[in-house]
RNA sequence: GGGGAGGUACCAAAGUGGUUAAAUGGAGCGGACUGUAGAUCCGUUGGCUGAACGCCUUCGAAGGUUCGAAUCCUUCCCUCCCCA
């Protein structure tokens, strides 16, 4: 593969490259001495659940590893620890180190979904930032100075508008910088949102006399609203352990302005493919639902793989487009016992699927019409239904029960 | 060190002695509609009881005043702002 191709599948999806040449020259330098580069990105263990918009820079990533070069995945126990202020009007809360362990070892399972576990080099940046002393850590606050911290638009608003600015705050862009001298980091990559934190890298591998890493940001993607960025706090992220339909049926529920971006970010749909869904969407020519399944479709296999792919399709097609029950319900086990002439009270019923938290609740469907047995509308509480062996239960509009009897 | 503001349900935010299980918005849930779980519209959202406006729990924590407290008093915990 030419310098040019190499060059265009890394550029691919990104929001900045600085600098663009010395990227080309580090891979330059790598082909000729046969030494890969060491791509590092950092992962804030303080929500233990990956979803597509990590996946943006983590596809990146394997990028690098297919062209290959080495990826330094960095959990950063250590400075979630601290808190990273990045995007947050507010300091971020401050972690145990239990819980950023635990979180850290569920990221790990997940992240080898897209990683290649062969160039994957896992780190705990506590290693060394846990064992720096006092005096160097001074020594490392030295480099920088107060008016370089509030060149970062974060902190200089906060300043602005009077919020408060922890100071161990500072610290974190330092560290992160300090990160990359640590593992001689040829390449960064981050968000957008971490370009300041990336730039510091910079700057203290010069500090320390190395060659500086180029740093790569990758686009925040919205999240199934279309308006924030995907984050779990927020509840608009679709995580990648999900299973096939949820997770199909959550790109679906995406707005459509998004399908392109979701195609260039978070599938491998070569160029001159988004450029006809483009032409597609903009002229009409095929629907958005169309494109929007084709997209589902897509994300679901390369989680789950496309037989699942294929399922959650089928699914979506049967029990949301035609509200149908699916082909795979689940059993609701009754024993004779509890039944009356073949008879159970509805609430009792539905209790027994442990679907709905509280009575209160399932008062609530019953009066709302969402409790259908045989697709016949429950309106009234006070019924004994007549159950018999596979009779289908379904409790709002997605969840099915197949009665079994025992 | 001095002065001030505030902690209310999943979140945000009203409420300042009874009519408050607590306005409103968001989120959630259900329905209708549709090209989707999107948009829109409608309904609904502490728990228990075969349900009655009956009982239990909830307005930072613990006590107290009162026939009655989210609302008043005391102590404690926490958060934030201004001045130094």
């Amino acid at each position: 593969m030419n310098l040019s191709d190499e060059m265009n599948i890394i550029k691919r999806g990104t929001s900045e490259i600085i600098l663009l040449e010395e990227l080309e020259q580090k891979l330059i330098n790598a082909k000729k001495t046969k030494t890969p580069l060491r791509v590092k990105q950092g992962f804030d263990p303080s929500s233990p659940d990956i979803h597509l918009g990590h996946t943006v820079g983590l596809r990146k990533l394997r990028h690098f590893q297919d062209l290959g070069h080495e990826v330094y995945f960095l959990i950063g126990d250590f400075t979630g620890m601290i808190g990273d202020p990045s995007g947050r009007s507010a300091t971020r809360k401050q972690l145990t180190l239990e819980e950023v362990q635990k979180n850290a070892e569920t990221y790990k399972e997940q992240v080898f979904k897209i990683l290649d576990p062969e160039k994957t080099i896992v780190v705990f940046n506590s290693h060394w930032l846990g064992k720096l002393s006092f005096v160097e850590v001074i020594k490392l606050c030295a480099t920088y100075t107060v008016a370089q911290m509030l060149e970062r638009e974060d902190f200089a608003n906060r300043l602005r508008e009077k919020r408060p600015i922890g100071i161990h705050e500072f610290l974190y862009p330092l560290m992160q910088g300090y990160d990359s001298t640590v593992l001689r980091a040829d390449v960064e990559l981050g968000g957008t949102d971490q370009k300041f934190n990336l730039l510091v890298g910079r700057d203290l591998q010069r500090e320390y006399h190395q060659e500086p890493q180029v740093i790569i940001t990758m686009p925040l993607i919205e999240g199934t609203d279309g308006v924030e960025k995907m984050s779990k706090s927020l509840g608009n992220y679709i995580g990648i352990n999900e299973n096939p339909f949820d997770m199909y049926g959550k790109v679906m529920s995406v707005p459509d302005k998004l399908l392109l971006t979701y195609f260039e970010l978070l599938t491998d749909t070569p160029y001159p493919e988004l450029a006809k869904i483009e032409q597609e969407l903009k002229k009409d020519t095929v629907s958005p639902l169309i494109i929007k399944k084709r997209l589902a479709k897509e994300i679901v296999k390369i989680y789950h793989g496309y037989h699942e792919a294929n399922e959650a399709e089928e699914h979506f097609q049967k029990v949301i487009q035609e509200g149908k029950a699916p082909e795979n319900i689940q059993d609701l086990p009754i024993s004779k016992q509890i039944l009356k002439d073949n008879k159970i009270w509805v609430v009792e019923l539905i209790k027994l699927t442990k679907q709905l938290k509280s009575t209160g609740e399932i008062l609530r469907n019953i009066e709302q019409g969402g409790i259908r047995i045989n697709d016949q509308k429950i309106l009234e509480k006070n019924v004994d239904v007549d159950i018999k062996e596979g009779d289908i239960l379904r409790i709002g509009k997605l969840n099915f029960y197949r009665i079994k009897i025992d």
